[in-house]
DNA sequence: CGATAAGATGAGTAAATGCTCAGGTTCTAC
DNA sequence: GTAGAACCTGAGCATTTACTCATCTTATCG
């Protein structure tokens, strides 16, 4: 096991501690990116000695794995939630509140979506967030299957293929870069009503 | 104007080692990306000196430039000749030959459009090759207007916003990611189809 | 040929980065 | 109170990176 030197913080000044370098991490990756996330640079931040940052973090990753992991259980639980609702509800309205939940979780963890799709090494918006693409994907083989049972299982993976893209692409950008003049409950009208027909059409 | 120390090679033997210089250039990024992408990393792999290589290019980043640059060119004049060929023929044709066009072009210039769309420091996929976004636009604002005249500049504007993200987006997955169980054509065929219906309905 | 320009070299520099460790401080439990 | 654990510090090491320059070689042309 113990591959990492990570050491579990037990008292609270360290727990402090902790949460003291994520925001710094944080605040580093929104005002710098990823690339000039270095270690030196969030001890700095966050008014802490390298060293004590390497006593509760075993490498620069881990950081901001650790970053990615609490975006990614905030936004999962948004998504369920959404998927939740979306079930008592008529299709499109449920794709819809989909879409918009995505776009508004995004919103709320700019820094680390940013991050993600900007400047991670290796890896396309596929391999992006892997676990809610995963559910999301699973929601939409189901909505496809009962909306349109006529297609055959090849033709659902290709559709469910290029609706990850879509979905996962759009909402970035609508979150993240829209341009003001363009609305964004509007774009998010479009985007559902685009995936609606797509994948059943 | 001289911001950069670049000289231009004027003698035979020097062309050759620009050359040899972006060719290694684009075989470390293939194989390691753009993080990895060093000047002495890529004078090594060219069997030529750092002192050389920074005779011919100012900094790291004009050698990227240039890669891009190349690819860019290329990429455009296939994509110019496609808009040609797509003006004679029925709109669906056309939209179908312009998806194609640009999924091949991408396919060419994998290493290129890999770290423009992987690792490149800021830039969402919408700043990525902003000069084929732009002409892909141009191209797209002429045919929604002629498919869909009811629309209003407004109602045009946000349908082309969206088109852009998912054409670019659909067609680096296509050419760089596809599963090998999704066939590219019947893909390309949807993603087209997804377009025209979008852009119009 | 001989002079001058163009080309090529690679050890070396300065800065940045990831990470360590010897040494000190604070907390906890008996 | 005191031993030992947990905690914290920051100078500094090893490595990497972008980039320079003194020095040498090759081409051009009158």
């Amino acid at each position: 096991m113990a591959t990492s030197r990570r050491r579990a913080p037990v008292q609270e000044r360290s727990r402090a501690m902790v949460e003291q370098i994520l925001e710094a991490a944080t605040r580093v990756l929104s005002s710098s990116g990823y690339a000039q996330m270095s270690t030196n640079r969030i001890a700095d931040e966050a008014e802490v000695s390298v060293g004590s940052l390497y006593r509760y973090f075993g490498d620069k990753e881990e950081i901001f794995d650790e970053l990615r992991a609490r975006a990614t259980d905030e936004i999962m639980r948004e998504l369920t939630d959404a998927i939740v609702r979306a079930s008592g509800q008529p299709p499109m309205v449920g794709v819809r509140g989909l879409v918009a939940a995505l776009v508004g979780s995004l919103q709320r963890h700019e820094a680390v979506a940013r991050a993600l799709v900007n400047e991670m090494p290796m890896g396309t918006q596929a391999n992006v967030l892997p676990e809610i693409e995963r559910t999301l994907a699973q929601f939409t083989r189901m909505y496809a299957a009962q909306q349109a049972p006529h297609l055959s299982a090849a033709e659902l993976d290709a559709r469910i293929y290029l609706a990850m893209g879509i979905t996962l692409n759009s909402c970035l950008r609508i979150a993240l870069e829209r341009p003001p003049e363009l609305d964004e409950d509007h774009l998010i009208d479009l985007v559902a009503g685009m995936l609606a027909l797509g994948l059943s059409a």
